[in-house]
DNA sequence: CAAAACATGAACAGATCAGTTAACTTCATC
DNA sequence: GATGAAGTTAACTGATCTGTTCATGTTTTG
């Protein structure tokens, strides 16, 4: 298989997981959807979790430069660039087919302890945290963890709560909130 | 069926559910764990997700029960009591067992538009805010609703890493931004 | 005691699950 | 043109899924 057709392969089972969840999304769709033989797919991922692994490979890589390169494109301070965050979530919340965070539906659905998928659902969260943690240095927080660690609550909060009720308000009630955690 | 056995049949699949997920826990598991055949099931309930529904129900009622009686234990002025649900909230997450917030995972799994399981999950958490409003207006706050929504944030966001990360720490992050937002 | 109501296990649909096997095609390289 | 790697389809495991059927208890109630 060539780097693209595996590329566009886990870029649609991507699309399959994310819109139907995983449990619920069988191994004959995704080859039915991506246009790639079950063969085919068994011969380049051993099992599904190694597909769904894959998936959230991309995810990560994806959803991480999607946020990061709009946070710039808001603002150009960090410490705005930390607000933007929650502009730039908005956005995302008003999308057609935004369906809430893979990583924590994945976490969900996969939460034995040592899970590997669990395990990276965190480890996307842990990168998340040491940007935040990294531009809060640069605003010149007192404790740039710690506010971080808080900005991330923030963040999961209004994701999960625009995902339930299919409303992006929670965007801007999580800035609020953000604006009197940052730095004057 | 007696109201004892139904009521015992619910808080067992409930457990079942909340431990290994809502797809990946299967009717036949339910009846075995439950002591109730499958037949009888069926007979109470007519698909597997009325079933997942009165197991909402159920949660719901003993969830705001305790959570609530607990931030009254924990303190007595309303804004005590509001700043208190996050200890209320690391106590749980240090329980054997804790697996995160079951209306989010029920969410997760059953994503779809108009979907009853959704919807209910989501009913969940306007009561508690509806709650957290109440003592925000007893509290003093100027503007109750938009406290208690910015709480409800970070109580899922807590919820949320806490059941990530396997660390109860999450809590106490929340606990410290609350302070910042209730009235002095 | 008898009738009605309910519960049971076990088997059975019919679909789908993850994953495998086998025979056939495509195609670049020697 | 032969060889071999890599792709394909399609059928096939054997298990599991939700939900039903049925024949046989067991309670409950009149």
């Amino acid at each position: 298989m060539s780097q693209n057709k595996r590329a566009e392969l886990i870029r649609r089972a991507l699309l399959l997981f994310y819109r139907n969840g995983f449990h619920a999304t069988g191994m004959d769709l995704v080859a039915k959807e991506t246009g790639v033989s079950k063969t085919s797919i068994y011969k380049h991922f051993r099992t599904k979790d190694e597909l769904i692994l894959a998936v959230l490979r991309l995810r990560d890589e994806n959803f991480r430069n999607r946020l990061f390169r709009r946070m710039e494109e808001l603002a150009d301070t960090p410490k705005a660039q930390l607000l933007a965050m929650f502009d730039a979530l908005e956005e995302w919340f008003l999308e057609d087919g935004f369906k809430g965070c893979m990583f924590i539906k994945a976490s969900a659905e996969f939460q034995e302890q040592d899970n590997a998928i669990n395990a990276q659902a965190y480890a996307h969260k842990r990168m998340l945290v040491d940007h935040f943690e990294d531009l809060a240095a640069k605003a010149g927080a007192d404790d740039p963890h710690a506010l971080a660690r808080q900005l991330l609550l923030l963040k999961e909060g209004a994701i999960v709560i625009a995902a339930m009720s299919h409303s992006e308000s929670a965007a801007q009630e999580a800035k609020s909130v953000a604006r009197l955690l940052l730095p004057v």
